[in-house]
RNA sequence: GCGGGUGUAGCUCAAUGGCUAGAGCUUCUGCCUUCCAAGCAGAAGGUUGUGGGUUCGAAUCCCAUCACCCGCUCCA
């Protein structure tokens, strides 16, 4: 059972010191987190895995650590520093924002032909391509370039708002860069200015010559990047989901070229390789292929360097719902062709990937092709996702509520009584919008239709529906509900053993009997040698082992009176709370056993 | 950036415009405790998001601002 809502994650990463916000006692950053003790050690597990699917199990790929700020020009010619400037403009009336170029898509041809009529007679010659397929783009540079003017034209030609499908009165379109700049050197002068990067892939472009040659390899390879982007997005949100700052796991996976030969794998089936290879890397890791989806990008909205894309999905709880969680694109040659100086077929290249020449580059990013006797320009599919997101979804996959003892008799019966009152009391409301009633008392019914004592740790996700303490009594249910889980429930992360971010807690069954404790202490700094071991004895027994259950750590130890006399400890599991006796000696054995293949961990 | 909502202790919540802003949980200290959030005693923790204003008096009313949540444009 994973997390019901996305609140009780969040709250979870708070309280136990997995994510903080960003510069909180100056009143916060927006959008902006800090990994506590805990969230690093996740963090870091997470990149662990990532970088050992990607470089270490497999033969054809390599790492690499390219710089956050990067020369101007890579930008200007990976397309960054023009295209992802899209310009938006908004209607006035309805304040409602769209990109340029998508309002003109959705205009009437009547409209488009009066919007370039009024534009001709406003520039007077200036020419509009209207070849339909390059007559937005047309459209859109021409309106960009009038500045104060082009709200005035888009006005006059009556676009219509899709929202409300009625005429809009538009603002002028404005330019939002993406990228964060910033000084190199001491001066602020324009040629000092340098982005930061809103990628990692580009260090990896512009490093192919280099990783090829230094490691004698020869497409199909790859090269792997974890690392800092910046992006100035336009709305950053949803917990750590999307942030201006974050870090990117990238592999640029570098293959021949089209058109292939009988036999000779395609860039489409390259393609598809990874997205199985990426999905698998989830699935592998716990995260129930249920919540996982494929979805493949239309044409029509794809990047201006890809070819295709398919995004893995996860379907997070709560409103969220399935979102993107790692984007797999062919990029085609696009990258490579953009960074070259000169190459054969240049020109084709460039006239089929609208790229401009490049008179600045020193380079030519092409691999000499033996068979075929000529240099060749690799095609690019690209794996990359961020690492706060898997984060998260090992989060909410491994989150748990779970009843200890059953429920007393009485509470249970109370809690139903409650949960009753409670839904009557909605139907019964109107200041309830239609929708959100028939969704409170759909999920409320659901609930009610359970046993109780499952029934329970779910209240808290029917609460966080929309609209749904506008209802007096939901205070009262909360109030009991939360009483309840706090004494007969456990929170537990069910993390796979190779993501939790402590592996060992070591514990003296007293703490006020020096013997027991001297000896936890020298057990912990045995374990510690090999795995993230902790030691705690400021609670009762009860409390540490629930403790640890919060923060997903799989085993823990306990030393008592035995240990003394018999040299054993009680190790603990996690899932099961079972409990087996170990020699002393034979704990790091029998915990690298534990540790030394993924099925373990799942025994429960 | 726009529209809507929310801000009281680490968390969950109290407090008619009126006494030193309270309670439970958490955390810490001491005692106790032989395996699943036990008990006893104590402590810490707040410029009520921030800054103004109205008032004899503001957590409460008004204005501004900041942050967060839900939508829109973004897509790792």
């Amino acid at each position: 059972m994973p997390a019901s809502s996305l609140d009780q994650v969040v709250s979870l990463c708070k309280r136990r010191g997995f994510i903080y916000p960003g510069s909180a006692i100056y009143g916060g950053l927006a959008n902006s987190w800090d990994y506590g003790p805990l969230g690093v050690e996740l963090a870091r597990n997470v990149k662990q895995q990532w970088w050992e699917a990607m470089v270490y199990r497999r033969d054809d790929i390599e790492g690499l650590d390219s710089g956050i700020i990067l020369n101007r020009k890579v930008w200007k010619y990976s397309g960054h520093e023009g295209g992802f400037n899209d310009p938006l403009v908004d209607n006035k009336e309805s304040k409602k924002r769209y990109r340029l170029d998508h309002l003109l898509e959705a205009q009437s041809a009547a409209t488009l032909q009066k919007l370039v009529e009024l534009i001709r007679m406003k520039t007077k010659a200036s020419e509009i391509d209207t070849a339909p397929d390059k007559l937005i783009n047309g459209l859109v540079h021409a309106l960009f370039d009038l500045k104060s003017s082009a709200g005035e034209l888009l006005t006059q030609a009556k676009i219509v708002d899709p929202e409300t499908d009625e005429p809009g009165n538009w603002t002028e379109p404005r330019q939002f860069n993406m990228m964060f700049s910033t000084q190199f050197g001491v001066t602020a002068d324009e040629e000092n200015k340098v982005y930061l990067r809103p990628e990692t892939a580009q260090g990896i472009f512009v490093n192919f010559k280099h990783v090829a040659e230094t490691s004698r390899r020869k497409p199909p390879f790859g090269v792997a990047q974890i690392g800092k982007s910046f992006r100035n997005e336009i709305t950053p949100g949803n917990f750590i989901f999307r942030t201006r700052e974050f870090e990117q796991m990238e592999m640029e996976f570098f293959i021949p070229p089209p058109p292939y030969a009988e036999g000779e794998r395609t860039d489409d089936e390259w393609h598809a390789h990874w997205v199985n290879e990426r999905f698998n890397w989830y699935t592998d890791l716990g995260v129930s292929p249920e919540r996982l989806r494929k979805h493949n990008h239309p044409k029509e909205v794809l990047s201006h360097y890809s070819k295709a894309t398919t995004d893995i999905e996860y379907r997070f709880p709560g409103s969220l719902g399935f979102a993107e969680l790692e984007g797999i694109a062919n990029r085609s040659d696009f990258d490579l062709t953009a960074h070259s100086r000169e190459v054969p077929n240049n020109t084709e290249a460039r006239e089929r990937l609208k790229l401009p020449p490049n008179p600045d580059s020193v380079e030519n990013l092409t691999f000499f092709d033996q068979e075929k006797k000529q240099h060749i320009v690799p095609w690019v599919i690209e794996p990359a996702v961020g690492v706060a997101r898997p984060m998260l979804v090992f989060l909410c996959e491994a989150f748990a509520i779970e009843l200890v003892d059953e429920l007393p008799e009485a509470d249970a019966k109370r809690a139903g009584e409650q949960l009753a009152a409670y839904l009557k009391s909605v139907e019964k409301s109107e200041n309830l919008d239609d929708g959100d009633k028939k969704a409170i008392v759909d999920y409320g019914r659901q609930l009610a239709a359970m046993e109780i004592g499952k029934a329970l740790p779910q209240v808290s996700a029917l609460l966080e529906l929309k609209g749904a303490t506008r209802i007096e009594l939901s205070k009262k249910l909360k109030g009991l509900v939360d009483k309840l889980i706090e004494t007969n429930y456990r929170t537990v992360l069910k993390l796979d053993w190779r993501l939790s971010p402590i592996k060992v807690a070591v514990f003296p069954l007293k703490k006020n009997e020096d013997n027991i404790v001297t000896l936890a202490r020298k057990v912990r700094a045995s374990l510690a040698a090999h795995w993230r071991t902790v030691y705690d004895d400021t609670g009762a027994i009860g409390k540490l082992y629930r403790r640890q259950d919060e923060i997903g750590t799989p085993y823990c130890v306990t030393v008592d009176f035995e240990s003394l006399k018999e040299n054993t400890v009680t190790v603990r599991h996690r899932d099961t709370m079972a409990q087996e006796r170990v020699a002393i000696h034979d704990l790091v054995p029998f915990f690298s056993r534990k540790f030394s293949h993924p099925a373990h961990c799942r025994e429960a």
